[in-house]
This record gives structure tokens, C-alpha cells and sequence, in this order.
RNA sequence: GCGGGUGUGGCGGAAUGGUAGACGCCGGGGACUUAAAAUCCCCUGAUCCUAUAGAUCGUGCGAGUUCGAGUCUCGCCACCCGCACCA
């Protein structure tokens, strides 16, 4: 018997010490057991685990510690995505070197994740930035260029003349670069492409066959990748060339009433002597990007006087200069036909082009009116030749045939997708390990000279990249030749080392980034858990890798994860005080009303977002582990929304976490080694909850399973000693074991049990225990609940409606009526219909 | 604009077409205590009411299918997310 309290400040630490000196979590790929590798997403090393890496590692940790319960080798491993910009920026702004402020971050990081008590095996950490594991990757990049997956040509990229330096996308805010706010230019530059392109039928196609992922990921990577089918053919034009365009709706080529071409056409730039043409295309440069730009962007055009020939009818059309068309995307060229695409509609509008109908409901509707919008859908082609009558799919296949054995055209398919630019002209990432020599061209650096390492002297005091600046690292001899060369200053994009990294968890062998045979045991990862935002590019990349290193036959792995799992956000209310964010912890909350813990003014209570150091409504869970421990923090990670949705934090909760750790320590009291007896209800409501919680871990319902836990808590509470309570307690402390591994131990400890919990097998449950022998039956009339009714389980239909004409409530509100019908669902209810 | 998702008490949320609101939080009342903390017990969707009983309403809105709809079908509304002039 014991009055003290659970006390996290000494039990953590004491289990998880016990964890690390029993290697409790490594994964040891000999063993004979079933093997499952459970990853969530690694982090980047930020300098702090903030709460949305706590419920994402926490959801993994639970699955983890129960796939061990259920007698599987589990390999859970965590590392480091430590290449990447904020390092760079960190040495700009706090001059400390790249490196070292990402180590001493991870250091940081890995204590925190160590206090939460995760099953993880460190045995196989790794940061990307190990010279080790990049050294790997180098091999891998080049072994992928031998066998011609990648390549070298020019590509335009966003360049800041002051910080003399490449901008990503999302760092050129309205033109500018975001850190000096200098106009960005356009630059052609030689880069690196890996060549996805290769895979985008396979990538397309494999979505099929992962049933556990969710459906929005596989739709936004099956609208990323972007197929479509149409025909590409090719207009003579007036002045004698040539203009090929693309088309997913060849069936309405008799629609077509004017071509318009992209204002960084070929044809377009040729008519750059004519001081209105580019006047015009300086015109659609200008035009934003943004979402509400687009929207609202009107269709603009400019006539180059140069007419089309209609491969069918011979008629001229005019070609336009258009700002819509897209130069990156077919071939920079379109047909337009206004009856039956919008921008077409609008744009002939403008220029009062002919508006055809050549698509109609019907046979009958060739002489139905087009209304103020293009009619994009199916139907009967009508007005069009020999097309005349024709659905329009039947259609499509005639014109592509036709053009096809015409010689001027052929039916092709076109991606959205692609190649994949890995070039990044900065200093912390993977250096791209070729030479540049002026005889031999481009060389890739000899494996045995792998890694090739970032020199650690750099200058981030003058803007550009330090490779290409420093003094001598780019100098070296030529591989092949041996004569002075130019050593590649690129390092390569961070989604590179995030798309193997799972397969070097499996397998780190010294010699090669990893061992085909050890991959097989564990791969595919059985679940994996991160973040939405990295439904498209990183799992996109995961995959092409996959399918990379399959096909120049380094693995035999078709996808890297069988069930991908994407968690929703932490949330937290927001304060506002005169126009600023003010943290919880500044923040006095009384009733509905909220004041500055500083000066006492009422503030503001906003709405609940994600955690984020701008809103300043941010939880750190350091100090919440300071105050209540590791498992109240994962239990409220696990409790009330479900997974995939955001869970909103709030100190109401984590007390009523705590409470309830407090009350499984407590259940050690009430257990009873010498008590006896059978108490059935409560032997039922364990074996229940055993085979109910099991499912919910299973399924990932961390939620339900928790509401399940309270529930046989509480009627274990309630119950008076008995061996059914003692084994309903044990139940209980196995089934919250993998959620707080911490408390589990020290109860189970306390109650005298043999080994560490966490090398326990789930409890066993009863079949014969599931099944009720009463059961609770609804009597309903009118459709409404009258009565309700024990009756033994498995009553005939007729005693149940014997059972309930009999309820003195369901003949008053019978009141005499004549019933017309009963319905009786055995063991659930009687419905009386009058 | 296209695509997807969500909508249930004061809040987070449960609910194979079969007792709506499990479980948690908040709130109220009580016990224990000199007091507090901790803990325990009871109540807690709304309205009506002759109030330990009973009735009516209630899952975004409107229809429909069904003996029976939060759940299925159709049509709306609101919010959230993703993509975007992709031919």
C-alpha cells in the first residue's frame, strides 16, 4: 500500500535508463520474428522539439511498443534531415558555423526526445550532414548518372544580384528576394536534373496499389504528376513556318477559331523587331502570380497578323500572342476554341472571335445557342464534318487517327510533371561530387575518393556561395586525366537526403549506403507518420528513389511505405494586447475573459491555429515535462481528437492527463494479490477492452482507445476485490504500457511483476468473455424511444414482443391503437408500428 | 475556377441504418479537511411541466428512401485544406 504520488522527475528518467542499458528498443534484424519498421518523418534540427514532433513521434512510439507486445522485431529508428537553409542563415545572422549550430542542435534535440521516453533504437542515428552518410549518397548520385538517370542542362533560376545568390520559389516575395529585397532576375544556369519524368507512368500508376494511404495524398500526387492525353499536330502558318500545339480536345478541332502562343514562344520572340510585340510581352511578364491575381487576370492578346491554316478546312486563323499560354506546358501553343474551354470563351469574348458550338447534348442541338460560358463536357459532336454525330471520346480517336496517317500530327501523352532540378548553388547540402575538366568534360569524382567532404573554413561574410568562393576547395586534378580541374560548387537539394534515408535506418553497413538483403527484411516501412505538407514533394521523391535504385537493381523494393499515415497539427488559442500576440504563459485566463499576467489588461482571445513562434501561441513541451511528466504529455497527445485532425492544446487538458496518471498509479492500492472470487461483469468489460483497444491501436483510433481505458478504470475503481479485478487491472497497465510506457513500469514494478512491461506480450483475452448474456432492448412506437428492457441474449423474436406489449410505458403511449406491425432486431429493440 | 474534406452539447469528440451525445474537459452541488491541495460522490443538450414522474424538440439547412436516418440518396449553405490560365 502506498499514499505517495507518481513522481515523474525520478520514474522517467530511472525507465528509460533501464530501456537504454537493456537495449530494450534495437532492432535486431536476425531475429526470427515477424519484422515491422515503423518511421515517422525525421526532423529537421531546428534547436527545439516543439509539440507538433511530441504527438507525432508519440502516435509512432504507440504503434511501435504495441507491434512489440503483439511479438513482432520492431525497427523504430530516428535521425536528422540536418542539411538546409535556416544553418546557413544561422551563420549569416549569429556567426556560428553551419555545422556546429546544427550539432549543438541536435544534441539539444535528442535530450528532449530522450525525456519523452520514446522506444526508439538509437544504436542507428544519423544526421545527413555525417560525411558518412552523404559520402553514400554521393555513391548512389553516381551510380544513377552511369546508368543515365541523370543529367546536366541550362535552367532558369531566381537570382539575387545582392546576395549574389539562388532563391527558391518561395523565397521571392513580389519579385524581391526576401532577405535583401533586391529585384530578383531570371538566370540561365548549367544544373543537375534527376530524371522523374522517367517514372511518371509508374509513380501514376503504383498510387493503385497503396490502399493504406489516404486518398487526398494519393490525388494531389496523381494531380501533381498530371497526365493527360490529347494530340499534337502542327498548323502551316502564312509566313511558312511551322506551329506545333497540344490538345486534350482534338474533337472540337472544327471549334477552332484562332491559335495563341505563349509570349516566350520562339514565334514570338521572332517578331521582337516590331516594337508593340514587345511592348506586349513585357506586358505579360509583368502579371502577378498570385492565387487572387490569376482569379481576377484579364485574358490579353495581341494579334501578330500571321494566320493559321485549318488542317481540315484550309480556313485562316489569326495566331495570337496571348498572356494565358503557358510556354513550360505542351508546347508553349494552343488552339483555342472558344464554344468549349472558359479561357478560350473569354479571351475570344474580348477579341470577338467566332464562338462555334461544335459539342451539343445531342444530335439535335447543332443549332442550339451557346450562353455566356463555355460548354466544357461531354455530348455529340455536331457542326464538324465528318465528325457530324459522333460521342466525343469516339471522336478524339477519329481526328488522332486521321492525323496520324495525315502525317501532320500524332496523339501523345503529357505529364505536368517535371524533372527534378537537385542543383543548389549553397554551402550546407551534399556536394555534388563531379569535376569539371576542360578536357574530359564532366567526371564524376572516383567512388574510392567518396566522401567528398565540405571544407570546414568557409566565409559567410561576403554574399554567394562559399564553395565557389573559397580559396581552394574547388581546385583539384582531374579524375580521368589528372590535369587541373574545376571541382562541382553545387551541393544537392535537401529532399535528396530525405529520399533513402529510411532505407540506411534498415541497413549501415560501412562499405555501401546500405545491404539489399537487410532492406528486404524490413522494408517497406509498415507505417509512416509526418506531416500533410509533405504529401506531394518529399513522398514523391521517397518513391521515384525507390523505384530508382529498384530499377538499376541496388534494392527489390517496390514502394517505400505500405501505410502512410499524415497527422493533423497542435493548435492553441491566440491573445492579442494592442495589435501583438501574447504567449500562454503571459496570459492569466478567468472565465471567459483573459488579462496580461503583465499590468492586468484584458486581452484578446483569437482564434485557435497551429502552434507558431509569429502567433506566439506556443507550448513548450520541455517545461510541461518539467511539470507533469512524460506520459501526461503523451497521453494528452493521444486523447480526445483523432489522430488526423488538429488537437487543440489547452492546460485544462494536461491536468486532466495528469490526474489520470496519478489515478493508474493509485490502481496499485486496490490491487489485491491474495484476493479470489470471480466478478464477471467487470472479467467482461477487461476481456472486451483488450480485443477493443487492440483495434483501436490498430487502426490508429488513439482516441477511442483511450476512451475505452478510462471506461475500465473506472468500473475497476468501482468493483470490490476479486481475481477479475486484479486481472482487469493488469490489463489495464498493459494496454496503457505503449502510450505511458513510464507509469506502467513503476506499477507494474510496485505490483511485483517479473522483467520490464515493455518486454511484455499484450494480455491475453477469453472469446467466451466477449459475449454478453443480457442484453438491453429498445422499445420504440412512433419512432421514438418508450421503454427499455433487459432480456436474456438470444430471446426469441416472439418473447421480446411479448416482453415489451407488456411495458406499462409502451401501452400508454400505445394508448389503445391498433398495431399494424412489429419489428424485432433480436438482442437490440422491438419497434411498434400504429 | 477545379479537386478534396468537415459540419453532433459550453469545448474536444463517440455512435456495424437500430437507446444520439460514450470518454475527456469546463461548469454546478456535496463529502473529507481548522483550511487548502489532493481525492471521492452526485448533477450537467434545450424547452415545457402539475418537476424523483412525464412531454416535446434536437446531429448545418431543405427534401427523399425506410418500421427506423447523425449514418443512405438528391438539392442547398457555411467553413477549412490542396492545386491552379496545364490547353
Amino acid at each position: 500500500m502506498t499514499d505517495t504520488r507518481f513522481d515523474p522527475s525520478s520514474a522517467d528518467g530511472r525507465w528509460q535508463r533501464a530501456w537504454d542499458e537493456a537495449g530494450t528498443f534495437a532492432a535486431d534484424s536476425n531475429s526470427d520474428k515477424p519484422k515491422s519498421y515503423i518511421l515517422e518523418m525525421f526532423p529537421y534540427p531546428s534547436g527545439r522539439i516543439h509539440m507538433g514532433h511530441v504527438r507525432n513521434y508519440t502516435m509512432g512510439d504507440v504503434i511501435a511498443r504495441y507491434k512489440k507486445m503483439r511479438g513482432y522485431e520492431v525497427l523504430h529508428p530516428m535521425g536528422w534531415d540536418a542539411f538546409g537553409m535556416p544553418a546557413e542563415n544561422a551563420a549569416m545572422e549569429k556567426k556560428v558555423h553551419p555545422g556546429e549550430w546544427t550539432r549543438s542542435n541536435i544534441a539539444a534535440m535528442k535530450a528532449q526526445l530522450q525525456r519523452i521516453g520514446f522506444a526508439l533504437d538509437w544504436t542507428r542515428e544519423f544526421a545527413t550532414c555525417d560525411p558518412e552518410y552523404y559520402g553514400h549518397e554521393q555513391a548512389l548520385f553516381i551510380d544513377l548518372y552511369e546508368s543515365g538517370l541523370v543529367y546536366r542542362r541550362q535552367s532558369e533560376v531566381n537570382w539575387d544580384p545582392v546576395d549574389m545568390t539562388v532563391l527558391a520559389n518561395e523565397q521571392v516575395i513580389d519579385g524581391k528576394g526576401w532577405r535583401s529585397g533586391a529585384e530578383v532576375e531570371k538566370r540561365k544556369l548549367d544544373q543537375w536534373f534527376l530524371k522523374i519524368t522517367d517514372f511518371a507512368e509508374d509513380l501514376l500508376s503504383g498510387l493503385g496499389d497503396l490502399k493504406d494511404w489516404p486518398d487526398k495524398v494519393r490525388l494531389m500526387q496523381e494531380n501533381w504528376i498530371g497526365k493527360s492525353s490529347g494530340l499534337e499536330f502542327s498548323f502551316e502558318l502564312s509566313n511558312g513556318e511551322t506551329l506545333p500545339v497540344y490538345t486534350t480536345r482534338p474533337d472540337t478541332i472544327f471549334g477552332a477559331s484562332f491559335c495563341a502562343i505563349a509570349a516566350d514562344h520562339a514565334i514570338a520572340q521572332g517578331l521582337a523587331s516590331d516594337p508593340k510585340v514587345v511592348a506586349f510581352i513585357e506586358e505579360c511578364k509583368k502579371g502577378g502570380t498570385t492565387a487572387a491575381e490569376l482569379e481576377t487576370a484579364e485574358k490579353l492578346g495581341f494579334d501578330t497578323g500571321v494566320t493559321a491554316k485549318h488542317p481540315f478546312t484550309g480556313e485562316p486563323i489569326p495566331v495570337f500572342i496571348a498572356n494565358f499560354v503557358l510556354m513550360d506546358y505542351g508546347t508553349g501553343a494552343v488552339m483555342g476554341v472558344p464554344g468549349h474551354d472558359q479561357r478560350d470563351f473569354e479571351f475570344a469574348t474580348k477579341y470577338e472571335l467566332p464562338i462555334a458550338r461544335v459539342v451539343a447534348k445531342d444530335a439535335s442541338g447543332a443549332a442550339a445557342p451557346m450562353g455566356n460560358e463555355a460548354e466544357a463536357g461531354d455530348g455529340i459532336v455536331v457542326n464538324s464534318d465528318f465528325l457530324d454525330g459522333k460521342p466525343v471520346d469516339d471522336a478524339k480517336a477519329d481526328v488522332i487517327a486521321r492525323a496520324e496517317s495525315g502525317g501532320w500530327g500524332e496523339g501523345k501523352t503529357v505529364w505536368r510533371l517535371r524533372d527534378w532540378g537537385v542543383s543548389r548553388q549553397r554551402y550546407w547540402g551534399t556536394p555534388i561530387p563531379f569535376v569539371h575538366c576542360e578536357t574530359c568534360g564532366v567526371v564524376p569524382v572516383a567512388k574510392d575518393q567518396l566522401p567528398v567532404t565540405l571544407p570546414d573554413d568557409i566565409d559567410f561574410e561576403t554574399p554567394g556561395n562559399p564553395l565557389e568562393r573559397h580559396a581552394t576547395w574547388k581546385h583539384c586534378p582531374c579524375p580521368k586525366c589528372g590535369k587541373d580541374a574545376r571541382r562541382e560548387t553545387d551541393t544537392l537539394d535537401t529532399f535528396v537526403d530525405s529520399s533513402w534515408y529510411f532505407l540506411r535506418f534498415a541497413s549501415q553497413p560501412d562499405n555501401a549506403p546500405f545491404d539489399a538483403q537487410e532492406i528486404a527484411k524490413w522494408l517497406p516501412v509498415q507505417h509512416y507518420i509526418g506531416g500533410i505538407e509533405h504529401a506531394i514533394l518529399h513522398l514523391l521523391y521517397a518513391r521515384f528513389w525507390t523505384r530508382a535504385l529498384a530499377h538499376i537493381g541496388k534494392i527489390d523494393v517496390a514502394e517505400p511505405f505500405a501505410d502512410l499515415f499524415t497527422q493533423g497539427m497542435v493548435t492553441h488559442e491566440t491573445y492579442g494586447l494592442n495589435g501583438a500576440w501574447l504567449s500562454p504563459a503571459d496570459v492569466r485566463i478567468e472565465g471567459e475573459k483573459a488579462f496580461a499576467v503583465d499590468g492586468g489588461a484584458e486581452v484578446e482571445r483569437g482564434r485557435v491555429v497551429k502552434m507558431s513562434k509569429s502567433k506566439k501561441n506556443v507550448v513548450d513541451p520541455d517545461n510541461i515535462i518539467d511539470q507533469y511528466g512524460a506520459d501526461a504529455v503523451r497521453w494528452f497527445m493521444l486523447s480526445d481528437s483523432p489522430p488526423e485532425r488538429d488537437l487543440p492544446w489547452s492546460e485544462a487538458g494536461i491536468e486532466g492527463c495528469w490526474r489520470f496518471v496519478q489515478r493508474l498509479w493509485r490502481l496499485f492500492d486496490v490491487y489485491d494479490s491474495g484476493a479470489s472470487g470471480e466478478d464477471k461483469a467487470l472479467a467482461r468489460k477487461a476481456h472486451q477492452a483488450i480485443v477493443a483497444v487492440a483495434e483501436d491501436i490498430e487502426a490508429l483510433g488513439f482516441n477511442k482507445a483511450v476512451a475505452r481505458i478510462y471506461e475500465l478504470t473506472a468500473a475497476a475503481e468501482k468493483a470490490g476485490p476479486s481475481e477479475s479485478r486484479n486481472f482487469a487491472i493488469r490489463a489495464i497497465l498493459h494496454m496503457v504500457a505503449p502510450m505511458m510506457p513510464h507509469v506502467a513500469e513503476e506499477v507494474h514494478e510496485a505490483m511485483g511483476a517479473d522483467g520490464l512491461i515493455a518486454d511484455a506480450a499484450w494480455p491475453q483475452h477469453d472469446d467466451a468473455m466477449l459475449v454478453e448474456d443480457e442484453v438491453t432492448i429498445a422499445v420504440q412506437h412512433k419512432g421514438k424511444l418508450r421503454d427499455t428492457l433487459t432480456a436474456p441474449k438470444g430471446a426469441a423474436k416472439e418473447d421480446l414482443e411479448a416482453l415489451a406489449l407488456a411495458s406499462e410505458k409502451v401501452q400508454r403511449s400505445l394508448d389503445g391503437a391498433e398495431i399494424r406491425k412489429v419489428i424485432v432486431v433480436p438482442d437490440r429493440l422491438v419497434n411498434i408500428v400504429t
